[in-house]
Parts: structure tokens; sequence; C-alpha cells
DNA sequence: GTCTATATTGTGATAGAC
DNA sequence: GTCTATCACAATATAGAC
């Protein structure tokens, strides 16, 4: 439990890797083992077989993509800091890691099961964070913002998921942002074009 | 020429099914000819490979998702119906297959060179269609608005962008929307409020 | 914990009869 | 065009030495 992490660790990220490269089925045992410099075997001790490495690799990445957005969503922040927190956050996470969104949802598309693990795992450690809370939380302030007039209605799922559109897609469909807009330094620009607007178009279009 | 159509397709479609449930490397010939009702050989003798299938279906599956809205964003539509017919083309389509778009992002994720491919097949067919063409037509009806100050200004891009993730997203993103929404009805029934409410959105941020 | 060697099955692909 | 039979190898997984 001290001297192992080492390797657990390398086997962990050169699975993480190789899996959102080419995918759970894509990814083979064996290119894993030597991306970590270790041997085919050596992901058997630790993992048991192939499933269960894909599984700590899903559950690790998705934890660390949904966690802090839904956290700052169940936060007291009032409702414009909230859109612009996210936005940040969303912004910063994928331009330095724009392979995860399509890895995330190829993932949760093939495999629903792992995502229901997942979740069970989660609100074992933070149940106030998931679903309902949420929701909760954003409908009292969005109630609030529309009585003071100073929003428009609209549902609480609505607001989530629009925000999540805005910020997760454009590195879903990067392959294909990347061609219509004319290369890979195209699509930074646009990427980095947003990285300023997009708060202000969603705050924009919440003006009652 | 006319009486092989009928197995053609039949591949085809059984392709489709498995491909977009499982990957295309997660799927099996052998499961792809079970579900078609033939022989796992036609398969290679309609088809070469798996791969010259897997290309087959995703072209045709894309084709079918981006070209009508290209073309809707190319007309000659004022901008406020080109956004209502978008929506309403994607709230179609999407909800009588809502797997598409995650199989369609983790292909291109997976195998972008497949995505090349098919921009070179498309534009042979129709080049007016692609790209620039969308931007310029885009571009040019926004800048008219603008200065009509009917329009707070915004990049035909972001335009495109802001727009697709809007509609797509949730789909890609169904089984984390349905899970946290608290069911597969809860996620038709979410769709369904998006279906009326998604072109005033958008159309919202756009105001001056 | 880490390796070598090997077992075992899965899976894409082809040959050839009908 | 469609099938049966079979090949060849890729890939997961395990046994067992060190």
């Amino acid at each position: 439990m001290s001297v192992d992490l080492d390797n657990r660790e390398r086997i962990l990220d050169a699975a993480k890797g190789a899996f959102m490269d080419r995918g759970t089925s894509g990814a083979r045992m064996q290119e894993i083992a030597d991306a970590a410099g270790v041997n085919k075997a050596l992901l058997h001790y630790y993992f048991q077989n192939k499933d269960t490495l894909a599984r700590a690799v899903f559950h690790r990445e998705l934890r660390n993509l949904v966690q802090p957005v839904l956290q700052t969503l169940a936060s007291g922040l009032p409702l414009e800091e909230k859109v612009r927190t996210v936005v940040g956050l969303y912004s910063e996470k994928l331009s330095s890691f724009p392979q995860m969104p399509g890895y995330v949802l190829a993932e949760m598309h093939f495999h629903p099961e792992r995502l229901e693990e997942f979740v069970t795992s989660l609100t074992d450690v933070a149940p106030e964070v998931m679903g309902r809370n949420v929701f909760e939380t954003l409908g009292r302030q969005i109630d609030a913002a529309v009585a003071e007039g100073r929003m428009r209605p609209l549902p609480p799922r609505q607001f989530m998921v629009n925000l999540m559109s805005l910020c997760v897609f454009p590195f879903a469909a990067r392959p294909l942002l990347a061609l219509v807009a004319g290369g890979a330094e195209e699509f930074d620009t646009m990427i980095a074009e947003r990285r300023d607007s997009l708060a202000d178009f969603f705050l924009g279009a919440l003006r009652p």
C-alpha cells in the first residue's frame, strides 16, 4: 500500500491514455502494459481483468469531470457567479484535456452500467451533491430572480442542460468542428474566443 | 444491382444497430450477420472487411445527421426561421433515434480519418454545402441584423456551435441526464419540454 | 511485486461447394 | 449470391518461477 502505488498509478495513467484514444474495447492490454513500462501480467495482478481496469479509469475521470461542477451548482454562490465559475472550470479543464468529453460520452453510451455503478459509489461519499439537491438549490435561486424581474423563467434542469451543452459539446465534437473551422489551430482559436463570450451568451439568454 | 439490394440493405441496417449499441470495435461480425439473418461470409462478400462496413454505416448516418442542418443554415431563410427550423429538425430526428449522437460522436472521436474521408466524399456531391459557405451566408445575415439593431454581435461559427451544442448534446449525454433526471421517462419529458422552449432560449441570447 | 511462458478462447477473414 | 467449414492469429487471462 505504499511502494506498489507507483506502478499501480502508472498503469492507471497508461490505461487512461489508451482508453481515451481507442476506446475501452479498442484498446489492448498489451499496449497499456507497454505504455506503463510494465509487463502485461501485472495489469492482472492489480486489476483482475480488463473490465475492472476500464471501470476504475472511467470512474476516476468522470468524478474529476462532474464533481466540481455539481458542487458549484449546488453551492451558495449567486446565479451569475455560478455560470461564470462553471464556464471557467470547463474551459480550464477541457482545454488541457480536449479528448475527455469524447471518451466519457462514448463510455457512458456504450457502457451505461458503469455510470450507474459510479453514481452509487458517489452517493456513498457525497450524497448531498447529486441529483435533487442541485435542482432544488438552482430552482430556489431561479424563482427568486424571476420574482425580482431579473430573469425569465427556466426550469432548473433546462438551465443545467443548456449550460453543460454549451460548455462540453464543442470538445466532444472537436474532430468535426476542427474540420469545419479549418484545422486544429482554428479550433483552438474558436475555443479561446468562447472562453470570454460564453458566459455572456448564456446570461444574455436568461434576461427577462 | 437489383435483387442483391435486399440483403445488402439488411446487412447495413443490422450493422447500424450493432455499431450504435456496441461501437465499431465492440460490435462483432457474427452478431451483425445474425441480426441480418444471413451468414457471416456474406458480410465479406458485400463489404470486404469490417472497416469498410463501419465506414459505410458511419458515412450514411453522418450525412443523414448534418446535411439537412447545413443546408438550412446555408439557405436563404431569415435567421430566426433558420434557428426554429434547425431546432425542429434535430428534435424530430433525434427523438426517434436518440442513440445517434452518441454513436456518431464516438466514431468521430476514435476514427477521425473516417470523418475526413466523409468530407471529401461529400464535397464531391454538394461542394456548396460545406464549410465556408455556411459561415459566409450566416455572417452576412448576422451583420445585417446587428446593423439594424436587432441582434448583438456573435461570430458565425459561435452561432453554429452554440446551436448545435444545445440541440445535440442532451442526446449525447442521455445516459447521464436520464440518471440525474430520474429515469428514461423523465429524460423524455425534459426533451419534450425543450422542443418548445429551446429556440426561444437561443433567440433570447441573441437580443441586443 | 514482477516477470516468462503458455493456455484458451474469440474473431476477422478466406476457400470452395452449391 | 449464399452457405459450410476452416484457417490464422490476435487478445485476454493464468500458472508458476524468481
